[in-house]
DNA sequence: CGTTCCATATCGCTA
DNA sequence: TAGCGATGTGGAACG
């Protein structure tokens, strides 16, 4: 094995402690963190967030993951997302911390301090916790993660210089468009994209075969009345911009439109084409 | 200790193999998935993705949840994202394969088939994949991640009964304004909240001093154009609903407007009344 | 189921 | 840094 190899071998690997004391806990999530690793703790936990909004969470068994970038993230057993999180550019600090065994329970024992209730108790076996801290400014934000039990820490080491191929996106639509404009209707014409007005960026500019103005905006998926919204929004701008007696139409491209959006937009004199990203 | 208690520590486990072969992953995959735990994978792995759009990515070292409810989860060192995943609803299978060693660098080679290229590899060491898939319907959507190498596997069991305590929501902004209504301005009174128009539900629908109709549109923080578009869509719908004489105030409450927003609202002849959430 | 809208949305881009 | 809009947005409430 040549030197290289044994250092990209290095650099794929983890390490796993299972039912760590908090002490052994501590070292070894603060060892993954100075690392750069992908740090992950499983165990009983109360959470505790504030920032731009505040929350709580009693004591449960949830899985933490801290990334070398700043982010935290605490799941439990159900949703997509995360019950509680962080976003990436936070400092992750770990600590260990002796506390009252009732504190994980309700938060107004917090300030009760040393006053002999520090024996365990037959529920938790323990008086210490291991603290899991992730806070950064701008907004300022703070989220604290206590165990009173840790079941596993990790430690990932690896590498991923990949980036995701996606495709069936707004920007395949609009490469659609603008590749076969005669998709929109015979005789469009792209001028721009990105067109700036007042209200905003128009995704596409261009003009009728009678030459008139249109403002197109474009969805990758069936919208609602919000998506007539924004249209109105750049057409109005548009109007503005332009002459006043300049006719400007505004036509929605996606694959459908709700009820509700198709009566909004019969209402404002705008227009829709169904397109979707990728051809079927 | 009792019998409850036993029960108790037993859902509260966790079970690792570090390294494991390729057939191990798969059978504590297979036993994680069965007994309702909340799986983890971190290795070497190939992404797919096809369903609202597709996706693939290529060979990096990832961490993946597989979640008792269906939920599927793949991340990388950096991001507060998944770079792929699938919502909660799933079915999750995993199985070994035995591929061509080229294939998950392209996916060009993927139907070459058994063409006495299954010898092994100096860069990958083996041709069996771990291969964990998830399939949901409605829409139609499957995601498909494997394995080359497999650094660990764990399996968690435990117990999550609590709820998320959050504060500083557009809700608390809503309650706040219906106990204090003199916060939007003096003589307000609320009448409906969730009233419905043709274009949406109103959050708080009322009268100000000297009578005239009052729709007020809640933001728990600070808004931009799209706000404003959908005060205006309230107003104007409910203009329609009642007589065409009426006069219909629109008051937009939110912590602060940026300035293409304030010029929206201008415009519109539609107000703004700076408050928060919670009390300062 | 589909529709609608909130979210500690997150993320990427641009001025 | 803040503003603006896309997202495989996710999630809940409602019809």
């Amino acid at each position: 094995m040549t030197r290289s190899q044994q250092e990209q071998e290095q650099e794929f690997h983890a390490v796993t402690l299972e039912r760590p004391s908090i002490v052994d806990a501590r070292d070894a999530v603060a060892d993954g963190i100075d690392r750069g690793a992908l740090v992950t703790v499983f165990g009983r936990c109360t959470v505790e967030y504030d920032g731009r909004a505040s929350s709580t969470l009693d004591a449960g068994d949830r899985h933490v993951m801290l990334k070398p970038d700043g982010a935290a993230l605490v799941h439990t057993d159900e949703g997509q997302q995360p019950v509680n999180w962080q976003p990436p550019g936070c400092d992750h600090e770990v600590s260990c911390e002796r506390r009252d065994a009732d504190a994980d329970r309700s938060d107004a024992a917090e300030n009760a301090g040393g006053t002999g209730t520090e024996t365990e108790t037959e529920t938790t076996g323990t008086t210490e916790t291991l603290t899991l801290e992730s806070v950064r400014s701008t907004p300022d934000e703070r989220l604290l993660v206590r165990f009173r039990n840790v079941l596993q820490v990790s430690a990932f080491s690896g590498t991923d210089e990949t980036e995701l191929a996606l495709s069936g996106t707004e920007e395949d639509l609009r490469q659609r468009l603008l590749d076969e404009p005669d998709l929109l209707e015979p005789g469009f014409t792209p001028l721009a994209t990105e067109r700036d007005t007042a209200a905003g960026a128009i995704d596409i500019y261009g003009e009728d075969d009678a030459g008139r103005t249109v403002v197109v905006e474009l969805k990758r998926r069936r919208v609602g009345p919000d998506a007539v919204s924004q249209l109105r929004r750049y057409v109005d701008a548009l109007g503005r911009d332009l002459h006043a007696d300049a006719t400007v139409r505004g036509i929605l491209v996606a694959p459908s439109v709700t009820d509700r959006a198709k009566r909004l937009l019969t209402e404002h004199g705008l227009e829709f084409i169904s397109l979707e990203p990728t051809a079927t």
